[in-house]
DNA sequence: AATTCGGGGCA
DNA sequence: TGCCCAGAATT
């Protein structure tokens, strides 16, 4: 137990400091309107809630509202093909989401007759919705008294009780004592102690004075609140190597196409290439040409570095198959994830 | 319980 | 550059 007796959050003051600073977003519902019985959109709601799976919110608006303007509601999303989802995402990272995002609204039309389930446990049964997800939809659509714990509130709490161990090792001890403060007002409680996170107890910089928690604070009253949360030891980022052929036919065409489902940015588009190794394996082109090194894109993944050799030839397109030929005015419509487009451009393209 | 999934914004 | 972000699925 690293909380003995964790005290209570107050409720009424972050609920009267978020009908005050509530920040204006495109998938929010604001707390006066909520309180005049005003519900959010569910279908909006969990896109956006699943946009934002690791992403920030400056990065997801522009996303958020073409994908509301194709696809308004549950049943247009879950008609639309796969592809064009893919393409719209492109960008967004975390490629599983795309197809989870697609599978999640198929079987809400198709199980659910296009209603989301009501309740934090039946909404966890469909694709791409976690723990922290179903929480959050059921408690700001339904007002279910569900604790949300995402990123900030680790911080939060770890703060707030002064953990003195990486969240992960407290992860069910934290999710209790903020069970234990859910008010009625779950949905404004939940998105309040998020823009709370995001914008008085920031990692960095944590603004206590401005903060409606304050008074039961361990670690401002200790200090130095920024000393928490405790980080784990952190792996070093290994490398990796390889080789990138950009092809064009006479007509100045790209030659792309799909990766595998599976893995790594699964079912999005790219160029052809080596293998991505420690050691830089020696290239071998894919067909004859006059191939001209183009550079060297690098690109951060996560769990390792990338560092791509591009090369680029005109080629004849006979010999290949599997893919498909790309005008380079199209390439922007493409499912090209961020890399692809570096290697593109590279190669004097996009 | 640990690893695998992207990419951008910011100090 | 390193850290963090409204995490989920897989192993």
């Amino acid at each position: 137990m690293h909380l003995s007796d964790p005290a209570l959050i107050d409720a009424p003051s972050v609920l009267a400091w978020y009908d005050r600073h509530a920040r204006d977003l495109p998938w929010r519902v604001a707390p006066a309107a909520r309180a005049k019985g005003e519900h959010p959109d569910p279908y909006r709601v969990w896109l956006s809630e699943v946009m934002l799976q690791q992403t920030t919110v400056a990065t997801v608006r522009s996303y958020f509202v073409r994908f509301t303007s194709l696809w308004p509601t549950v049943f247009d999303l879950a008609a639309a093909p796969l592809d064009s989802v893919l393409k719209e995402w492109a960008g967004l990272g975390y490629y599983a989401r795309a197809r989870n995002l697609h599978a999640c609204a198929q079987a809400v039309v198709n199980e659910h007759a296009g209603q989301f389930p009501q309740t934090s446990a039946g909404l966890q049964t469909l694709p791409g919705i976690g723990a922290y997800t179903s929480a959050a939809i059921a408690a700001i659509c339904f007002d279910e008294q569900v604790a949300v714990l995402d990123g900030n509130l680790d911080r939060v709490l770890a703060r707030y009780y002064a953990l003195d161990v990486p969240v992960r090792e407290a992860k069910e001890e934290l999710r209790a004592a903020l069970q234990a403060s859910v008010p009625q007002r779950a949905g404004d409680f939940a998105q309040a102690m998020m823009d709370l996170g995001a914008t008085i107890c920031a990692p960095r910089a944590a603004a206590c004075m401005l903060c409606p928690i304050q008074p039961g604070c361990i670690a401002t009253r200790q200090g130095e609140p920024t000393l928490y949360p405790i980080k784990p030891a952190k792996a070093e980022r290994p490398v990796r190597k390889g080789h990138a052929f950009v092809m064009l036919d006479a007509a100045g065409d790209v030659y792309l196409q799909s990766r595998p489902t599976k893995g790594l940015l699964g079912g999005m588009t790219e160029v052809p290439g080596s293998d991505w190794a420690a050691e830089l394996v020696e290239v071998t082109y894919p067909m004859d040409g006059e191939w001209q090194h183009r550079g060297q894109v690098v690109h951060i993944f996560t769990h390792f570095r990338l560092e791509l050799e591009v090369w680029s030839a005109a080629v004849e397109p006979d010999a290949l198959e599997g893919g498909w030929w790309a005008e380079p005015a199209a390439l922007k419509g493409e499912a090209l994830p961020t890399l692809f487009r570096k290697v593109l451009a590279a190669a004097g393209l996009e």
